[in-house]
DNA sequence: TTTTAATGTGTCAATACGACACATTAACTT
DNA sequence: AAGTTAATGTGTCGTATTGACACATTAAAA
């Protein structure tokens, strides 16, 4: 039976697991000109969650949180950083009946011994470290497994009810990417290969939560030098078609490893 | 015996601390007109430390900060921010010849189970997480332990041979802190409650690591509008005595929250 | 040819920054 | 009391950045 090897290989790795401590990432993807989080929609929960996982005792946690995504969306070389570390007393699983009845629930068809470990495990208090990624929402392939029912784009601006602190979690990340956006590769990690100037304002826009005048960012975006502009054009509208850009990559690591900042 | 008491009392203390969870703190503190961090040199092991620690299962992480940083220098109410969380299979303790040999002989004089509990305990692997703390220097008593034998200020431009990736996390609070110089409390906490201008002008100096410009310093300190002047004057040289500022808590506060930045 | 929106620039006032300069002040010395 | 010394407050200048607006040009579609 799936059900039973599913269960057999999820409580083997559970011995695998360093245990106590996970990981959760905040995915941020833009698309049709809002920034949307990645998340995940268990069986029997009546929360979403955002993808996240447990750390293999012999892996480093970088990786482990690379693989999550890689799970989730197909794609690897992921722009991925730590920004905060969730440990709070209040935070377990224990103080939300919805999960802990969604555990017992996917627990019902499984060995008592299983039963026992599982239950265990999901009662340890929690110390989860949040990583923040940026990924290009079209390229990614969206994939379920077996505990979530939907893995989706959300806008961040209708955020549905989430499980433990995960709201929180998100929350610090917006925080997070408002307050670094000049030192992260927001155009280059969100935006697909080729996109108009104002995909990338409106990307900056809806990350800073205010409007940007149209002329000073398009004048400050190029003067950075490290966009190329391309020949093809856009077409559909009765009006001039805008320009494509794409990010030179080498321009774009000599100015950040020079330290020169966007905005 | 306090030895044996000693070792109880530990050990007794390991049961009731999350396994695989540490957390160690850069203190920086501000002296002669030099950035310190507090060190801890351990009895029988060749490097310095950090000050760090086990969390309680029943605690908040960042109270178990505040109670190391309390242990340490006596002092409550001090700033503290976790910056970042270390967990690279390689900062064991079992890859440090001289950490282990030290645990070892600590082990020496007790009993054989308490041994075995320590040892399986210290060659776990960790996860920790860093918190940057700034301090009064002078405020601070600092004090040694059991296992310390020695507890100072250290000029950050002379670090010694530090344990594990103690080193790192040190440095990479340094970049944390000049990063956000302008928006820690590194005056109203690093500084005693009345100081020069030029005392605050050389501690902005010892973090951002290079000279400013004296009058534009001041002029922009100023205009601030969150330092009170007083009358009483120091005395000593054969010029005119400095003024003594101190920050006024409102005005500071109320900068702060309306996200006005320094500098 | 007309309509429409994208694009590239220009201007202007306000502000910030770094580098210097200079006059004033007060504490200690002689 | 006058001299020495360093702290202090302030001014200036050139450069750069920012935000708000304006305007002319361009090309795609109607």
């Amino acid at each position: 039976m799936k059900n039973k090897s599913f269960a057999d290989n999820f409580v083997k790795d559970l011995l695998r697991f360093v245990p106590g401590v996970s990981l959760d990432c905040v995915v941020f993807g833009y698309r049709d000109g809002i920034l949307n989080v990645l998340l995940l929609k268990h069986r029997n929960v009546d929360a979403w969650t955002l993808p996240g996982g447990f750390l293999l005792s012999d892996m480093e946690m970088q990786d482990a949180a690379h693989d999550i995504l890689y799970k989730r969306t197909g794609l690897q070389d992921i722009f991925l950083t730590q920004y905060h570390t969730f440990s709070s007393l209040h935070r377990g699983w224990d103080v939300n009946e919805q999960s802990r009845l969604a555990i017992a629930q996917v627990q019902s068809t499984w060995e008592v011994k299983h039963k026992e470990l599982l239950t265990k495990w999901f009662h340890q208090r929690f110390i989860s470290t949040a990583y923040l990624a940026l990924i290009e929402a079209d390229k990614a392939l969206l994939t379920t497994d077996y505990l979530s029912e939907r893995c989706e784009w959300i806008p961040i601006t209708d955020l549905p009810n989430l499980v433990l602190d995960h709201a929180q979690m998100i929350q610090m990340a917006l925080e997070y990417l408002k307050v670094q956006i000049n030192y992260l590769p927001i155009g280059k990690s969100l935006l697909p290969d080729k996109f108009t100037m104002s995909d990338l304002q409106t990307l900056y826009e809806s990350i800073v939560q205010r409007k940007l005048d149209r002329g000073n960012f398009q004048r400050k975006m190029l003067k950075l030098g490290i966009f190329k502009r391309h020949e093809k054009l856009m077409t559909g509208a009765s009006n001039k078609a805008p320009f494509l850009y794409s990010i030179d990559d080498q321009r774009y690591h000599l100015l950040l490893s020079e330290g020169i900042r966007f905005r």
